[in-house]
DNA sequence: GTGGTCTAGACCACG
DNA sequence: GTGGTCTAGACCACA
């Protein structure tokens, strides 16, 4: 289910939520969804418990997820506005980056063209 | 010359590199110009001089700026283009996180507009 | 007759027991009523019985309830003002929670309100 | 400068935050203060620097505190407000705890005067 | 030396 | 079996 590469200077729990969050915008896990248990990911991925619990802990602080004692870890209800709600943050780090390339001479409209790729094709 | 922000999580190396970039691309670093000697920098900000050492390093692996040895770090004939060629990574980012926003069901015109904010107003 | 919420991170056991100190509160419960059965209880919730047994358990401890051996779980002669002596322990409570409010910056008033608005309405 | 009590049921990490936050409050600990590093915590306090560690990252996500790795942890500009928000919670728990009160038959004064002792005393 | 991450393995409360 | 906490010790990037 997760996929995780050692070797990246990502931290591992980092790439576990990344992904969680991906799955959960990609409708491959919606509210309810039972996650794998602490102990059976860590074996799975071949990665200590404690960097599983890790994931799951960030994942319960943004509300993607919520993790109940003795029972296992479920995607919450509000899991997909949560993302949303954070993802808002990305508006500013365009803006920022966008502010760079203005700098740069990189020309407007290439700017928007890297947006429009990313908008065209599928509907979703 | 620098203003560096010791409590911020962006390392410090990191901050002066940036600050450099900055100052070529507005102008106010042009080739030739001599930055500030190590040690002087490093008291200028109360740092430790292995960090500034550090921060030169990373610029000069960039092409921004060639260090003389015996004479001092200058601002590179090519570090104009040579930013700007990095800064060409920004578009992939961009779209990278405007494909982010599109999953979290952000319409498109919200994120054209983070662009085209960043471009609009004075010369800059 | 009881509803427990699975995915509450307060445990089941405690579910159950505050609903209890509830409904005799209320009067829905009075001395001498009779609880389900452990196992009557444990199917209609579909919760594993050890949990049910736990709660009736705690229950006991708390002299809300006194439990026949072979005749059933019935609501203690006493229950009203066992709980009612439980929840005095709430006083202290507030007051650690309102000191706390004070040495935040909030004012008197606003703490007050929060208890006036706890018990103006109705009856209940 | 912490005092922690291993045999409390509630988690050692979750002691070290609640303590911290009470410095701020009581003004012990002001803006800009540097906390005892990881490692000199967890010798001081004969714990494991992982649960120091834990509570720091606790007391980051509460921005109460800044941690910039290789400098230390400092308690951030906004230390104050942002306990003073988190606090506000304590309003809806003490209303809470009241309509529990009243529901248990506890005059209105006397719930109120739990508040008002708290109040009472030093003015700060 | 500092914080951040990770591993290995343990105990607990809960179900 | 499940998550939550803790210990013991390691390596890394950064200052």
């Amino acid at each position: 289910m997760f996929q995780i590469d050692p070797l990246s200077r990502t931290p591992v729990y980092e790439q576990i939520v990344a992904q969680c969050e991906e799955y959960v915008l990609l409708g491959i896990l919606s509210s309810g969804d039972k996650l794998p248990s602490v102990r059976q990911l860590s074996l799975e991925l071949a990665i200590n418990p404690n960097t599983i619990q890790k994931a799951y802990l960030e994942l319960d602080r943004r509300k993607l997820v919520t993790s109940v004692p003795g029972r296992g870890v479920f995607v919450s209800t509000e899991a997909f506005e949560a993302i949303s709600r954070d993802k808002k943050k990305n508006l500013s780090e365009i803006e920022r980056l966008a502010g760079e390339l203005k700098a740069a001479g990189v020309p407007l409209d290439e700017a928007l063209g890297a947006v429009r790729k990313a908008y065209e094709g599928g509907e979703r």
